[in-house]
DNA sequence: TTGCGTTATGCTGACTCCTGCATATCGGGA
DNA sequence: TCCCGATATGCAGGAGTCAGCATAACGCAA
């Protein structure tokens, strides 16, 4: 079948997000937390994460809060003073968190994209 | 294995969107768009699923010009006059895009209903 | 005890998206 | 010919989000 879409074809791409949410749909833990909870786990460091990421501390830190907010403990711990004047390490429930997530998004990405692939054969020339 | 997460496990629901988006990133075609194309195409009217959804009539009409706009061909046949006022019904091109986003959306939709399942065991008592 | 780098937190202005309002256009039917 | 209801489109005001700035607190090391 011969269709318009096709010029347009290799101008498409695809995007998603998944989230946790609460009761009233105000997001908890998405893709962007998620990334930047691994990060600050493997630097040590908020600031640095946020640097490498090209966030704001202001914002993230934010962010961070009204996860733990949500949960009623910490998902971090944090340091402030010292020689390096301060770090963050994923407490247990954050890693938990993490690790699950990472199997969560792995899984929902491959069958994504899948998807996507078929999605574009329908609508392209068979 | 005890966690902490227990008491809020009832507390959380999964959210997600997913979409067509051009080169740099700007949505063309997601979920809002897509439910309100059907509901169109069921009613043969931009008010008429306006009104049903609560959308603006307004907003709807700029977003269908979006998606237009980047295809370059019309998906909806408009209208305007005659006895009921006016009418919108999809065309050839238009239904093609909603059965494929139909397939796509709802094989997503069981994948990532399941992948969030496991996430909650993952992370409650085992 | 002073300095340094990071965590912690408030505030304000820019930016974006949406709502709501106003108005023009169109064509069948009374 | 005039009315009605839906499509078509501009514009101003509001709500939420984010960037960027400012500042305080903290604890090791020199």
């Amino acid at each position: 079948m011969e269709t318009k879409f096709k010029p347009k074809l290799d101008h498409i791409k695809l995007d998603y997000k998944i989230w946790l949410a609460d009761i009233n749909g105000n997001g908890i833990l998405g893709d962007g937390k998620w990334r930047m909870l691994k990060l600050i786990a493997e630097k040590g460091s908020l600031k640095a994460a946020c640097d490498e990421l090209g966030y704001t501390y202001r914002r993230t830190w934010g962010n961070i809060k009204k996860i733990e907010d949500f949960f009623g403990f910490p998902l971090l711990e944090k340091h402030r003073g010292g020689a390096e004047g301060g770090s963050m390490i994923l407490t247990e429930e954050g890693r938990l968190l993490v690790k699950a997530f990472n199997k969560f998004h792995s899984n929902a990405d491959a069958m994504i994209q899948k998807g996507f692939r078929d999605f574009i054969n329908d609508i392209s020339d068979k």
